[in-house]
RNA sequence: CGGGGCGUAGCGCAGCCCGGUUAGCGCGCCUGCCUUGGGAGCAGGAGGCCGCAGGUUCAAAUCCUGCCGCCCCGACCA
């Protein structure tokens, strides 16, 4: 075509290398995943960015069933007395509650936090769910929207309202607690990286970066394609913190009154925006096909002479295929084949298929790869084995190249001059020492805008200790832990 | 909450500095023809409280004041 065919076609994009924020807006509203809306820091999730979150939902919430929890539905307001009994957690909270002071005309008497996350309100149920160990334990989680006044918004990494799942556990004991706070952490990173391709660093937060309330937090990071860190989901054991204020009590075998140890775990629509910043390119989105909306669009090559039997032909492949992978047939006319590949490609569908009367004469069709950009000759006869081999594979090797890309970005430096200086000109991680002081993680992040992403894990999801000899990458003290620095979304 | 940028058709923008016919362009949309293996072409057409409210003026998209909204960058967070 054209000889400014790159500029033509890249138009509406702004390009990734150039300004990374603008990209992801671009992308997130090119290929209609969401929109602003006329409520400031709300967006509005479009069909086809749903369809995207649904199928990452429907899979967690697969695995958060198989491990033995049950759905379960919190009211959306919490009184402020509730919300105020736990001390860290309503001092953690409150600069991010949107209130409800009135009912249609009358002033409350009591103002309603909109829930930013529901300890306080399930707690108080389940205060009057538990009289014996034999109730316990409780696992329950719930799919809901949730609301943070935030001050600064992003399209799925922050905003105001916000779809996500928590999870509420309450345990006979304190081990108990910490098993299924590490289940779950673990079911986050089995999830990430089977379905999103997103490799994730599980890892235990400091104190600094802790839930309010919680004991101890627990993290899956990741690394965005900009370098930037992704907190892409927490659990935390809560301890007795919540189950103490809200005397969630219980009688245990030794006729002994014991207050139950509980858990909660989340994430959130933020995971969309995770997955756009993990894979997407210049071109738009890289769907991992097994959450893509549509793992395969068919897109015929029409002509005049030829257009009713190549329109018919793929219709009828499309049907066949219906049982092998999510299919979409795109056959749209007021649309030229280029077009078509441009819009998906955008949109990241992982795979597309040409069919042409030249490929019909032939008895075959064209695959390309999205993440590729491959072309595949495929006869008919053998798509139902090839489309299912090749969505396979690009998964696989989305994750690895995510991988690879976050290996290739996690430095090692000598001291904290280096370490300055590729925090400031390097993008991605930094593996380094530290002292475990929590001042001293204040004033690298003051610094250098770096914060400790996690403390990563041993097979028996301990934290790793740093080897002896090990000095703090800041303070040159002997080092407690080595962690992982960022910058962070 | 500080710094910067921007509000004109569904989207992207020009016009504003220096006020003055009927507010313009590209994309998209509608109708028709013609095309279709990487964002086609021609012809015709529809679509605007120029962010909102005041003010100045014979006259305001344009000048003044205030407000609102959005985006980006920084301090806090899934």
């Amino acid at each position: 075509m054209a000889k400014n065919e790159k500029s033509e076609m890249l138009k509406d994009i702004t390009p990734k290398s150039e300004d990374f924020s603008q990209w992801y807006i671009d992308l997130v509203r090119k290929a209609e995943l969401a929109d602003y809306t006329a409520m400031k820091g709300c967006m509005v999730i479009k069909p086809y960015g749903f369809a995207l979150w649904e199928n990452m939902r429907d899979a967690l919430d697969r695995r958060i069933k198989e491990t033995g929890h049950q759905n379960a539905y919190f009211p959306l307001f919490v009184p402020e007395s509730l919300l105020k009994k736990e001390a860290s957690h309503i001092e953690g909270f409150a600069p991010e509650v949107a209130w409800v002071t009135h009912g249609g005309n009358d002033l409350l008497e009591e103002r309603l936090a909109i829930r930013p996350t529901s300890e306080a309100i399930i707690c108080s149920i389940y205060a009057n769910w538990v009289q014996s160990y034999r109730d316990l334990p409780i696992l329950i989680n719930q799919w809901a929207n949730v609301v943070r006044w935030e001050k600064v918004t992003r399209l799925f990494l922050r905003t105001t309202e916000f779809l996500w799942q928590e999870g509420h556990t309450c345990h006979r004991t304190m081990e108990e607690a910490q098993e299924e706070t590490i289940k779950m952490l673990r079911v986050y990173q089995e999830f990430a990286e089977t379905e999103l391709a997103m490799p994730v660093i599980p890892g235990l937060k400091t104190e600094s970066e802790k839930f309010p309330g919680a004991l101890t937090t627990w993290s899956i990071e990741a690394m965005m394609s900009d370098g930037k860190a992704l907190q892409a989901g927490t659990s935390h054991n809560l301890g007795q913190h919540f189950s103490q204020m809200f005397e969630i009590m219980f009688e245990d075998e030794d006729h002994i009154r014991k207050h139950v140890w509980q858990t909660s775990w989340g994430v959130s629509t933020r995971l969309v925006g995770g997955v756009i910043m993990t894979h997407g390119d210049e071109k738009g989105l890289i769907l991992p096909p097994r959450i893509a909306p549509y793992q395969v669009v068919l897109v015929p090559i029409v002509q005049a002479a030829t257009k009713d039997m190549v329109i018919a032909r793929i219709r009828e492949l499309g049907a066949s295929l219906k049982g092998v992978a999510r299919i979409t047939v795109d056959d749209r006319e007021q649309y030229s084949p280029g077009w078509k590949f441009n819009q998906w490609e955008m949109k990241g569908v992982p795979l597309r298929l040409e069919l042409g009367p030249k490929d019909i004469e032939k008895g075959q069709c064209v695959l390309v790869r999205r993440d590729t950009r491959e072309k595949i000759f495929c006869p008919l006869g053998e798509l139902e084995t090839r489309i299912p081999a090749l969505l396979a594979q690009i998964q696989t090797d989305m994750l690895e190249r995510a991988r690879k890309f976050r290996d290739d970005n996690t430095r090692t430096v000598k001291d904290y001059e280096e370490f300055k200086r590729v925090i400031e000109n390097e993008r991605g991680f930094i593996f380094a020492p530290w002292c475990g002081d929590a001042d001293v993680e204040k004033e690298i992040k003051d610094e250098t805008k770096a914060t400790i992403r996690c403390i990563p894990l041993d097979d028996n999801s301990e934290p790793i200790p740093a080897a002896p000899g090990k000095v703090c990458i800041k303070t040159g003290r002997p080092a407690k832990y080595e962690v992982y620095f960022g910058r962070a979304y």
